[in-house]
DNA sequence: TAGATTGTTAATCGATTAACAATC
DNA sequence: TAGATTGTTAATCGATTAACAATC
């Protein structure tokens, strides 16, 4: 038993996969096929097709696929037919946006903590929670178990809260500060930074 | 002269460059190698070399690359050497957020026009701006000349309000909204939403 | 000069696509 | 059954890496 690793670049189309079923869930739809859901995200059915059967036989040949049969299935292998819990650290202009954003529920995730290190933040209340001190974060988040944070501090303090939250038990971070953070291999990290895609499209401007 | 379009997945990695460079700037560095930004960035020294040679030959054998000068050079590949405005549509949490960011200037871009369809937002001030009605929004962004736009308007809106876009003439989009756009192909567009990387993220977990 | 590091070539590795037998 | 579409194989295409001559 070796079994190779699906490759990364598969486990990231399954989301996008993940949210058009939705779409079409919500519109009524029952069945789809390789065909339709390539047409609408812009990849080759034969493309959708391998990348699903990494993970087994969802289709039917003359049919397709059932819409929310597959979409069950993709939540499962994503693990999101389960909801995480987040710690958002930093309440600036993102931090609120994040912990104000309505749409995590649907999509198997939480916002559970909210940490600042500014005094005039600490016990504020965002949404329905209280904005915690930064200070303790490391045992609330290790006590609460989360595995799962969101970093939307200033530049030069997103290093040190990162290998905090590393600390504390977490193991998946989405940075929001422009920088390139350096965490242990087991960490998962993915950088959300706007400019980064303004940047890249620019050049063909 | 039939020169081959340089691959999409290396312009993709030069604002990421551009990023650590600035950062090296900042700290007052002069020169840096292939091997230390590899290092930073967690990518191969050899692809850094071979990115970059797409675009000339920037470095000095046994030295490495001047930093500042590299930078200067990846910004004017970037067209970020000048200042883009962009317009913002959907002033709800993101769009918000969105236009009171620092951070846009310094790499090119300047918030400069801000739309939303609620007659209670328009009108209204956000930092230095005045919310416009999106009524009026393809003739004001056509006769600003304005190229980039954010879309952070809910799902249901974003498909029309990314045409209309097009329309007066945006020809690249960053967007905010967690649906697929089907749009021309001369109009770039790149999708900016969390869950997608939460949900990568979560399949390791 | 000696050491370091580039830019580039060739080899390797991995991802995408085309095509089709299987079958609903 | 006839038509449609899957899952999979093999071929193609593209991206990454290793290695090294050139040279600062």
């Amino acid at each position: 038993m070796h079994d190779k690793p699906i490759p990364d670049i598969i486990i990231g189309r399954l989301p996008i996969y993940l949210l058009a079923l939705q779409h079409m869930v919500q519109a009524g739809r029952q069945v789809t096929s390789s065909q339709e859901l390539g047409e609408r995200l812009g990849i080759s059915p034969a493309q959708i097709r391998k990348d699903l059967s990494q993970f087994g036989e969802f289709g039917k040949q003359g049919t397709g696929y059932n819409i929310s049969y597959l979409r069950d299935a993709i939540r499962g292998i994503l693990k999101v037919d389960q909801v995480w819990d987040i710690a958002v650290v930093g309440i600036g202009d993102i931090g609120r946006a994040i912990a104000d954003y309505q749409g995590f529920a649907d999509r198997g995730f939480r916002v559970a903590l909210l940490f600042d290190s500014d005094p005039s933040k600490i016990g504020t209340r965002i949404g329905h929670f209280t904005v915690q001190d930064s200070a303790q974060m490391e045992k609330v988040i290790h006590d609460a178990g989360i595995k799962v944070a969101m970093v939307a501090v200033p530049v030069p303090q997103a290093q040190a809260v990162a290998e905090q939250l590393v600390k504390a038990g977490v193991k998946a971070i989405l940075n929001y500060a422009p920088i390139t953070l350096n965490l242990p291999h087991d960490v998962h990290v993915e950088d959300f930074d706007p400019l980064i895609h303004l940047q890249h499209m620019t050049y063909y401007l």
